[in-house]
Formats: structure tokens, C-alpha cells, sequence
DNA sequence: CCTTTTGTTAATGTAAGGTTAAACATAATT
DNA sequence: AATTATGTTTAACCTTACATTAACAAAAGG
């Protein structure tokens, strides 16, 4: 079984450095596409599913850090690495708050980077049910499209649902029936646990429940301290 | 919801930098083990579980490289992040191929390395569900769930219970129809034992009782200075 | 008996969750 | 550029859930 290799999206507008890289790359078995500002970036995201994002930070038109947050908002899972050339530790902070997995300061050696990225790529092969590709859903009399993000009651008109609505409810459908981890949510939706993201996570749990009220058989429930549970009642048998 | 704050292991010679790294992480609430050296660091590490280890790499007796294989062998899941003086890149490589998560040039930014936890923190959010312990018994004619934390009669609506209530009736359960000594559940439920706690959990015992009595043939009987026996009568022919 | 242990109920204090509205931020439209 | 719509966070306030403690009653066992 020729099992499928790795792709990486590298986006890099030094064309000198960004071919180095990419051919290097190659070189170690990853299939690499090459954008050369954040607008190319962003579109060639759009068009395919890749395992991994290494940014460059300083790009025109577009830089790392805002490619960043909209390639979060289409995926909440590809792990990402940036790339800068000077350290400066406000930008540093501010790519572990988009969701960086790792962060690198040029000039970096290359088996350092290949070793991070095949670290990276560990953490992800172990990775559970969460990072499903599963963007449907039936819970009850209602169907949940994750991916254009609407909710409909009985086939009819879609609700429309916030990209942080859409999220939550596919977590809790993804572990229907069973407890979602209060903490699991704000760390994989909001990337941080704190006192103010678990405010904000019950105000899209209230959210949630008024979306859900035509069906009475659908709730979701509380377990004080633990987290919430997605409920179809009579659901099996 | 602040639940269980999360278990550093840090493993560091100098104690000066030591003690201020270790006050710094409490300050963020994290629980603090500092270990002066491997060996010690090693001998901490297998009392206790951890959610990470912070190990210096240069420490007299025993490095930080040969601490992360020797906790690697008990443990394979336990992020590590390696702290280090000098940036050689045999050192960086050295430690990926040990399974490190992350690796941090001293003198570095306290608030980088609080988000670099944060961030490996959460990657491990995911895969910690897994845990595969025993979590539903059958008691007389009651159904326990011990994860979702409900006892059901006959089928019939689930009656909601506490987490002292849960655990406490799961030990016994665990322990059916045989002693569940006093002192296991103090030190497992309450992690303390004295006059209160002994208190508190006799406390428990009676809202157990009063759950459990639907079915007649179960009973939590009481061992005069000894513990407690849940008993179902009729239960094995 | 009479001291220690256990049973039970109620009162208290704290933490977690629910709900609503206002504030803030950002994108979309004019 | 100004205005509207949309999405998210923060704040305030209220309710519910839990655990501990106190108080008193009842058994157990020497």
C-alpha cells in the first residue's frame, strides 16, 4: 500500500529562498506547493487539503499572521509553522494566538526544521475522532451541514450558523450521546481556557439550545464540571 | 469551570533560575515539582503523573537527554520541552529524536514559554478522552455510568449524580459484594483522611443508600471501623 | 454504661452554569 | 468614509449544583 505523501503549503515571497526550500523539501518526500505572497497562499488553500502551512511572517500584500487567521477560519486543524526573520517576541505571541504549532527564526538550519515538521506530523497522526473529517450530521429531526455551515428543521429553510455555533455543534454531534469535554472545546474552538472563553462557550451553548428547541426529543445537557452532552432521546431503539 | 490545575515537572540545576521559573509558572497556575538534578528529577517523575516536564539538558549527574529517554521508556505521551544554553544544533536535533515537543534557548521570554505550553497543553487535549477504565456497572437492577455520571433504574430516567457521589459509588461497585475500606476511599475520593473528610464521606453514604433504595436487594452495608460492603442479595444464585 | 463510630438531616458557602444585554470588532454595503 | 449587518466577547445578575460542616440520634463494641 503506496501511502500517500505529506503536502505542504509553503508560502514564502523570497523566490531564491522559497525554491531553495521547496526543492528541499521535495527532496525529503513532501509534496510542496510554492505561493509567493499571502494572496496566492490563501487561494491555493482554498483549492486543496494540506497536511501542514509554513508561512513566511513578512510578506507584501498579504502577511503571515492575517493568512493565517483566514486559513483558520476555513480550517481549524492544519498545523502551522512560521517563518521571520527577525525575533521579535510580540510577533511571536502573536502566532501562538492564531494557532501556530511551531515558530522559526531565519537563518534556521534545515534538519531542524524538517525534525519540527516531522514532529508536527506525529502530534496529528495520533490525533483522535475531533479532527474527523466528518461535516454532517443528524441530530434528531434536524440535519447539520458543518462545512456551509446551516442547520435545517425537517429539510426546511437552512439556519445560518456563526463560523463558533457551527463549530460547537459539530464537536457535540461528533460525540453524540456521549460527553464533550468542556475543556476540549475551548481548546480546540477557542485556543485558550480561561475563565472568559468558558463565559463566552455557555452563551453559545444557550445559543444552541434555542436553535434546537423545535425538536423536543434533542437536547443538550449539562455534567456539572465536566461539560455537555449532545442527546437524541429515543434515539436508538 | 477551573478545574484540576495542570502538573509541571521541572527538572533544573540552577536554583536560582529554578526557583524564579517555578514561582513564575505557580504565579500561572500551574502545579510546580522542582527536581535540582536527573536523578531526582527521575525519582519525582515516577511518584507522580504529570501533564509536562520542563528538563534543563546540561545538569550535573544526570543530562537532561538521558532523564527524557529513561521518562520516555514509563511514558510515552508526556510533552516534553527541553531548556538549553547553547543553541548547537546537534543538541536540537538530539532532542526531536528523544520526542521532544518543543525546545527553548536560554535566555528566553517567560511569556514564549507560557505560550508554548499553553500550546503543546492543548495538543494533548485531544487524545486524553482515550482513557480506557472500567466506567459502567451493573448494581441489582441499576444501571451506573460513571463517565456520564448517572444512575439509571429499570431503564428508566436517568437520576443525575454528583462527582462525589459517582466515585465514591463506583469504588464500591469495583469492590462488590466484598470490603471497600474506609481509608481507599478517603484517600482516592478525598485525598485526605481525618475526622471531616470521614464525615463527609459517611454523608455520602446516605444519599447512596437513599438512590439505591428502589431495589431491596441492594444494600451498603456498613464494617464497624473497617469500611463499607455494597452487597446485592440474590445476587449470584 | 460510656466512648467511639456511624447515620441522617439541615444550614452554609462557594463554584459552575444559564440568560440577557451591552460593548466591541469586523466585514459588507452604500 | 459612513453606515449596517454580523459575529464575538464581556459584564451583570440569577439559579442551580456541590461539598463541607454542624447538630443530634443511633449502633457497636469494649
Amino acid at each position: 500500500m503506496e501511502e500517500q505523501n505529506k503536502k505542504i503549503l509553503l508560502v514564502e515571497d523570497d523566490p531564491n529562498f522559497g525554491t531553495v526550500l521547496k526543492d528541499y523539501l521535495m527532496m525529503n518526500d513532501y509534496d510542496v506547493v510554492h505561493a509567493k505572497n499571502g494572496m496566492e497562499g490563501f487561494e491555493k488553500f482554498k483549492k486543496d487539503d494540506y497536511d501542514l502551512c509554513i508561512l513566511d511572517v513578512m510578506m507584501p500584500y498579504k502577511d503571515g499572521f492575517t493568512l493565517a487567521k483566514e486559513i483558520r477560519e476555513k480550517n481549524t486543524d492544519v498545523p502551522i509553522i512560521f517563518l521571520t526573520a527577525k525575533a521579535m517576541k510580540e510577533d511571536v505571541l502573536k502566532g501562538y494566538k492564531v494557532g501556530a504549532d511551531d515558530y522559526l527564526n531565519k537563518p534556521f538550519d534545515s534538519e531542524v526544521l524538517l525534525m519540527k515538521i516531522k514532529a508536527i506530523m506525529q502530534r496529528k497522526a495520533t490525533d483522535s475522532v475531533v479532527d474527523s473529517k466528518q461535516f454532517e450530521f443528524k441530530i434528531g429531526r434536524f440535519d447539520l451541514n458543518s462545512k456551509l455551515r446551516f442547520l435545517k428543521f425537517d429539510g426546511g429553510k437552512p439556519i445560518k450558523l456563526s463560523p463558533k455555533e457551527n463549530e460547537l455543534l459539530r464537536l457535540l454531534a461528533l460525540h453524540e450521546n456521549d460527553l464533550m469535554p468542556r475543556e476540549l472545546a475551548l481548546t480546540k474552538i477557542w485556543r485558550d481556557d480561561n475563565y472568559f472563553t468558558s463565559r463566552s462557550m455557555d452563551v453559545y451553548i444557550a445559543k444552541l439550545r434555542k436553535y434546537l428547541k423545535p425538536d423536543a426529543k434533542v437536547e443538550i445537557l449539562n455534567i456539572h464540571g465536566e461539560g455537555f452532552r449532545l442527546v437524541i432521546n429515543g434515539g436508538e431503539s
